[in-house]
DNA sequence: GTCTATACTAAGATAGAC
DNA sequence: GTCTATCTTAGTATAGAC
């Protein structure tokens, strides 16, 4: 339906990058405007308010969301290591709208926080079938979560999100704990 | 220093409110000083800027920091549980303003986010002697952000939080994996 | 120590030219 | 489909009265 970078799709990618960069109150019309390259008039014409941007946004999440959890569901090193490796994973095009959508949860936006709510418990179902009791599950996206939060927080920066072969430690840690 | 609820602290406290209930968007100085019960010109007195209103909120971040550290290292049911369960308080004084100093850090304040790793590591520096290894360190840490950006998230509504029982049985399984 | 009044800037949004 | 110009409201901050 929208194949080369459309005006429309430069507008959402700018609105993510500013709110991963500087946060929603940076994320103002008329910079996500000049970041994608368009005039306030031209955004305006895409998305008729902050409101509709937002929606587009969350639009592309439900998208690559959907895409994520069947990859969990069929993930050959099983769903558990998947799911807490790719966790770690920074600048994947998933990574960035749930980032970028947390942000305008964090600033009290209802919607945003129902949809990441509504992702989250897709993951959960997924993992369900694979984890020992309800304590496992908790244990596995909490992990998760504190993943996301970590590396949401520090953006790009060197911080407390394993890497490399501490990751593969814990994942071991929480496969052992968790495992069905 | 300062006992009685003074102005400058009433206005801490509604920053905080807001904070939280609303985002960082929502805490203008104006609506601050209205639901503090003081006027914009007043709350300009006590703090002269909104980066100054901003630092006022680390101080008192640090300070209760501090001795929740302190409370970690001689808890009785020993640190890990103790720090897991703490984890998932609301509406205490320290977990009010590490979620008020997280919504400014998600906002790209980069100040917040350095107070919030600074007490972060303060906490990994508390743990690490009772638990196995580092992989074991992440993941006691990696729950507790976890536990605490849902908090965050779904302020007050029932959430993914784990309470109670399912809290009870979520440290254990969190001991049996990390704990020393 | 706290208020009102006001200056200045930027936000979201509309109108209309091109 | 995109731009410029403009309206309205709200943000931070200052000055000065009380």
């Amino acid at each position: 339906m929208s194949r080369p970078p459309h005006a429309r799709n430069k507008v959402l990618d700018a609105f993510e990058r500013v709110l991963i960069a500087e946060g929603e109150r940076a994320a103002t019309l008329e910079t996500v405007a000049r970041e994608a390259g368009v005039s306030k008039g031209g955004l305006l014409y895409h998305f008729g308010s902050r409101e509709a941007l937002e929606e587009g946004l969350y639009a592309r999440l439900r998208t690559l969301a959907a895409e994520d959890v069947e990859a969990v569901r069929t993930a050959p090193q099983g769903p558990i290591s998947y799911f807490i490796s790719t966790s770690a994973d920074v600048g994947l095009p998933l990574d960035r709208v749930i980032t970028a959508v947390g942000r305008l949860a964090h600033g009290g936006n209802a919607h945003a926080i129902a949809e990441l709510a509504a992702v989250r418990s897709s993951w959960a179902d997924v993992l369900r079938p694979h984890v020992r009791d309800d304590a496992a599950l908790d244990l596995v996206m909490l992990v998760s979560d504190g993943i996301y939060v970590n590396s949401a927080l520090m953006n790009d920066l060197p911080g407390p999100v394993p890497q490399g072969s501490a990751l593969e430690a814990l994942i071991k840690v929480v496969e052992r704990a968790a495992g069905a």
